[in-house]
DNA sequence: CTGAAAGCGCTTACAG
DNA sequence: CTGAAAGCGCTTACAG
């Protein structure tokens, strides 16, 4: 690679002392009070020249990398890209470059990439928790690295967190179903602890209670979604009680379930409702239409973001953790049709 | 957060010199001819109090951060993610990290990306390139900076590749289609001069040709699929000519094409044939499924670290840039069925 | 066999 | 108003 020239280099060239140059170049000129003149003569030769600082040196004596990270279940899915598109959009704004992993819900993998990161001294993080991951978590609060949970969180750890209502979201995409004529609902979810899964079983659960219907709930390992989901699904199908909607707990499951409907010749709506938790872009394209529960992404990640910078800032170094739940909304298709 | 022990510390601790414990932690006890005592007593030292070293610092010295930059046109796409997941567990292996971002086709933000991570001194660039980027690979080139194309290409600039015969894929895609008797095949595709497109585009040609067929093009810029590609796919098959067959020169111009059939309410493949080039999870949940070209993903990204694995280890200094075509294949479904 | 010292390219108290 | 110098945490030629 080609001999970069650095900031000794400037200040020989212009005969000035580096301290000059980099007082200049990081706009501390008028602070110090240098003259316009110089100032103005230093501006203008990096300009030419197209002088970059070394960043890695900068960091190194900074202890800032300006570098926040985002892990997220599954950088492929609408929901998790979408976040970060918006978080990164508003991070650049701040001056902040974001970088991404994929947890795939791996705890130990995640914990790698949180090391990983952590040993690159990434300014912050923010972070969609899988399961197990406790302990990294409670680290990176003890060692003070700025921190915001968000999708899922640990109720028994005291974070800044970006959730949605899960419990109410589902709470009212169920009884629009009942509203609709349906009454056996069943409820596909992941085989997980984690809060937002629990959240959805939760209202879920408690709007067939005050409906006095009987919940139906059919549980699938997130590592086995690929080879049992679809099994599971016929199964759940195929049992006495008439299942005559479907609610799924996340945007893949549904994909899962659409897959099943179609083998078995399944009419939506006409046989069975459905509803997703999460939009798909492919949602639209189905016969009919697929429901979906919509998180509110851009304001969740202004106030990922925003929590983020706070601490960064120090500004929250004496405030007590924020806790903010956005509203869900139901973007409603025709898979959720008057039940015949 | 806490502060960090550093190597200074260690050797504090121990009562040597930091250049013994740098030595001993990089492995190189053996080559200068530390005592196995002494080396044992660090090495356990380190582990015991769980030592890392600054990797800024490190890098700052030694001019390498280890880190590999995958530059793909949207990490969200199925080709895309998965040629990152294959590229990222071969560089893990190797002791490299992977660095992504999203070009989203579009020059000056792919440009700013480069400069980023160039600023960042990533070791080594994979880049899926967007059109008008001749000016950024030619600079890299220029600075040797490590670097492989994938995906596409420029004709004119000699550099390190890994593509699919695009040309041939499609080709024998089309010839499928003219077998199972379709005639008139539109070729529904990107308004873009890039090297994939450009050579998809031309198989298509050449196979209508060589069979005496009428092409019938269409072409949609990359920045208006969103608001027009439904409209002008509508126009093509409202021409006179009755299209009997769509290929379609991405995966996403095919979830586009299939909206539109579905709006028309066009059968497929009794009213028409579809093909894709890519393709994508939801395809086969479509009734029918939808056939399309795959490229080889995993023997794709074995040779792009390869390529660029021999370009930072200083062993393609001497040889000459390599240009690897790699075969497609179809991955046929039921879209492309007998024509009744 | 082991250590003192220079240097990677910055920033920032401190001195004048 | 401006500069010399220390230091961030490493690696590595050089000396002994």
């Amino acid at each position: 690679m080609k001999k970069k020239v650095s900031i000794k280099d400037i200040a020989a060239h212009l005969n000035i002392s580096i301290t000059t140059v980099s007082l200049i170049l990081n706009g501390k000129s008028k602070e110090v009070g240098l003259s316009d003149i110089l100032n103005e003569k230093v501006l203008k030769y990096t300009k030419e020249i197209g002088y970059k600082p070394n960043l890695l040196a900068k960091s190194l004596r900074t202890g800032k990398t300006k570098i926040i990270c985002l892990l997220v279940e599954n950088i492929a899915d609408p929901f998790f890209s979408s976040i970060a598109g918006f978080v990164e959009e508003l991070a650049t704004q701040r001056g902040y470059k974001i970088i991404y992993g994929s947890t795939k819900n791996d705890p130990a993998k995640t914990s790698e990439l949180i090391s990983l990161f952590k040993d690159r001294h990434v300014d912050g993080f923010i972070i969609a928790p899988t399961e197990e991951l406790e302990a990294d978590i409670n680290n990176l609060l003890s060692e003070h690295v700025p921190l915001v949970l968000f999708d899922r969180y640990y109720p028994a750890i005291d974070t800044d967190q970006v959730v949605v209502d899960n419990f109410d979201s589902t709470y009212k995409a169920i009884q629009m179903l009942i509203a609709q004529g349906y009454k056996n609902i069943a409820f596909v979810t992941l085989e997980s602890d984690q809060s937002q899964m629990h959240d959805r079983l939760g209202g879920y659960l408690k709007v067939m209670e005050v409906h006095g219907l009987t919940p139906c709930v059919q549980k699938i390992a997130y590592e086995s979604v690929e080879q049992d989901a679809c099994t599971l699904i016929k199964q759940l199908l195929s049992t006495d009680i008439p299942v005559d909607a479907l609610f799924f707990g996340t945007n893949y499951l549904t994909l899962k379930g659409l897959e099943v409907l179609k083998d078995l010749d399944i009419a939506v709506p006409r046989d069975i409702g459905v509803i997703s938790f999460d939009d798909h872009e492919v949602f639209k394209l189905f016969t009919p239409g697929i429901t979906a529960v919509v998180q509110p992404v851009a304001l969740m990640s202004e106030k990922i973001v925003e929590l983020l910078l706070e601490q960064i800032d120090h500004k929250a170094d004496v405030r007590q953790k924020k806790k903010i739940v956005v509203p869900g909304f139901l973007n409603v298709r025709n898979s959720t049709g008057q039940k015949k």
